[in-house]
DNA sequence: ATTATCTATAGATCTATAGATAATGC
DNA sequence: ATTATCTATAGATCTATAGATAATGC
């Protein structure tokens, strides 16, 4: 069968996704992967050649799963007011990054470290993104021309968002990786901030 | 004379600092130091025995670094009222970031993927910032109180100021290096994020 | 025949140290 | 004498490949 002859080259990915997610691309090597996977290490290199392009094919992948839901937080609700998709998006994209927890800090790791694999990325699906940011600008536009909220730059108010839920949740993350608190308290916190982010973006904006 | 002794001893603290902050833990070797002070590979480790210690001494003092700007950016300014006191507060923090453009992303990316590094340092520093924190939520409080603002709590506050400032800066920064544009152009940009940080957060707060 | 998998290893890289030599301060 | 500096290298680690062997599909 096709799935039993691509096991092990699937599970590769699979325990590769894994360990990068963990602990980055320098610390990981092909050797653990191999363990995990429980073949040799040469098989690694013989389905991707290369650590680094192992690396790219899982990164491409989270990159592009980052930006689609991102791109599915501000897709248009037509059911919903002004107000109500504002906090929809907030919300949507506060629980993807919690609910993905390695995923943020993996790609921002990368992102600040490793600026070439980051610009070849990008610049392919930069393109795509542009429907449903014009269709946002416009909606904030409509908004601010109507008198309906404040004056304000579409792009700031997704970068206010955005920002503001990845940084609670990359803070929460490390406190409890460092200092260890009960699971439960920081899932209250988190809770919390996402309450207090909803409530500055409105308050932005309302007049 | 004792500068003259200490030079090598010194000058390799100052190039594994500028590597470091360039590059981070992996990236950097003992062999680049070394010639980047032009000295020999071994002297890196007569005065500073493992690659560790000497990452540790310099991540330890940029921490602070960092601390203690937050600590003078909330000290209390007696000579403003409570709204210039916010601004003053944003306004200092964020233009520090910007001009310690390697800082952040550096202490952000140990942060993410050293815990127990940040674990014992931050551990030593956490009790000594008491004093300024309790002020500055005693400050706020009684604004609360007072009701001249919105109900909001203080580490709120904060955490929605300094984790806006951060990422506006890390996202600006990764941009640049990532999509080559100009200069002039991002530090354009960071000031209209700035005044729009400033927006956001006096929304909140206003009544 | 072709593809998958393994064994074994070359070769690169890097940290850390041992031991020799030079410089310095008493 | 003591401290600073260098040369040389052991030893660890890791990637990547060559070449052998086993499994699979026609």
């Amino acid at each position: 069968m096709n799935t039993e002859q691509n096991k092990l080259e699937d599970r590769i990915l699979v325990e590769a996704e894994n360990l990068f997610l963990e602990q980055g691309f320098s610390k990981t090597t092909t050797a653990q992967i191999a363990k995990k996977v429980g073949c040799n290490q040469a098989l690694v290199h013989y389905y991707y050649r290369t650590k680094d392009k192992l690396f790219d094919n899982i990164f491409e992948r989270k990159l592009k799963e980052l930006l689609e839901n991102i791109d599915s937080c501000i897709q248009n609700t037509e059911n919903l007011n002004f107000e109500e998709q504002i906090k929809h998006i907030i919300t949507t994209h506060f629980d993807f990054v919690c609910s993905n927890s390695q995923l943020v800090p993996f790609i921002v790791t990368e992102l600040l470290n490793n600026h070439e694999r980051f610009r070849r990325l990008f610049e392919n699906s930069a393109k795509s993104r542009n429907d449903l940011f014009n269709s946002f600008e416009h909606k904030v536009e409509e908004q601010v021309k109507a008198g309906r909220i404040n004056s304000i730059k579409p792009i700031d108010l997704l970068i206010t968002m955005f920002s503001l839920n990845v940084s609670s949740f990359m803070l929460a993350s490390t406190v409890q990786k460092s200092l260890n608190v009960p699971p439960q308290f920081l899932k209250e916190k988190l809770e919390h901030r996402k309450e207090e982010i909803i409530k500055t973006v409105l308050a932005r904006l309302k007049k």
